[in-house]
DNA sequence: AAAGATACCGGCAGATCCACGGCTTATAGC
DNA sequence: GCTATAAGCCGTGGATCTGCCGGTATCTTT
């Protein structure tokens, strides 16, 4: 891999962003290429870690969570472990950013309603000082990377 | 659809959602289920919207955007076209949430460089006032909803 | 008790994936 | 200029998987 993409490589990545389960003959139709030619840029990609993985998306309403929240962390000393085992046990933390600034962590929450919302910012509040928002829509879902303009 | 989900629906979803490309036969094998019995329900799950895709998660700092950030953005009034234009032209923005609370909407955003994620500030900061947040780690790369305890 | 609905299984035809060897082009060294 | 090496691409064939079919068991409905 000599760390480079060129542009059939991110014809590729955008394919398989936006749809996981291509086939490879389909996806080589789409860059241009044959099916075994495709196989292996796609095998070279995932082992260069540049694919790191296929996942299915869910609808988080659909499955009992219609309540998502962004909620920012402060915290007071360097004590990480207690976070670390909140992530582990409360699996309706989806994600979770260490960053700069006054706020340490920036957390996205997923929640039945908003009593449960609210039971899960006391669990976090009881780590430091939070700052929540309610998510009115995702204006735009997350999307990858795209190839840079030259 | 009898909206809701059992037991099995969940580990179907568990599985799709850490590997989406696992074979039908192999996802059958892991929930107890036969391969055809497993397609009818993955197919109910699709058709019913609850997974909505499938895709390949790609290492944004191999394809050179090695600077994560995640930008609030307050919006003076209510003028949101322009907002929409920039996140169908700056493919940099991966994700934009509409929230409550006093910053309207917070981005997360990829850069190739410092003054790269300057650069796309500033052109966010002329929508409205910006607070811009530099990501140190992912300490919990997004993971999609489990069951909830019963 | 019979009819219907639901969920499951097994089997088969067709599509897909995967590994192999051969072909072309680019590069380096002599 | 020529050869050796490497990288990238292609086509083929066997193994695997998928999609569709009918059949069975359980539960509900009438």
């Amino acid at each position: 891999m000599t760390e480079i993409l060129d542009a059939t490589d991110w014809a590729i990545l955008a394919e398989v962003q936006r749809d996981g389960r291509i086939p490879l003959t389909e996806l080589g139709r789409r860059v241009n290429l044959s099916a075994s030619a495709t196989t292996e840029r796609v095998k070279r990609l995932e082992a260069a870690g540049v694919i790191t993985g296929y996942h299915a998306a869910v609808d988080l309403a659909k499955v009992g969570f219609p309540v998502l929240a962004v909620v920012r962390l402060k915290y007071p000393g360097s004590q990480h472990q207690p976070l670390h085992r909140l992530l582990d046990e409360r699996f309706e933390i989806l994600e979770c950013l260490r960053t700069t600034g006054d706020d340490c962590y920036t957390l996205k929450v997923a929640a039945a309603s908003m009593p449960h919302l609210e039971q899960l910012v006391n669990e976090l509040a009881r780590l430091g000082s939070t700052t929540t928002n309610i998510v009115y829509s995702q204006t735009l879902p997350y999307r990858g990377p795209r190839e840079p303009r030259v």
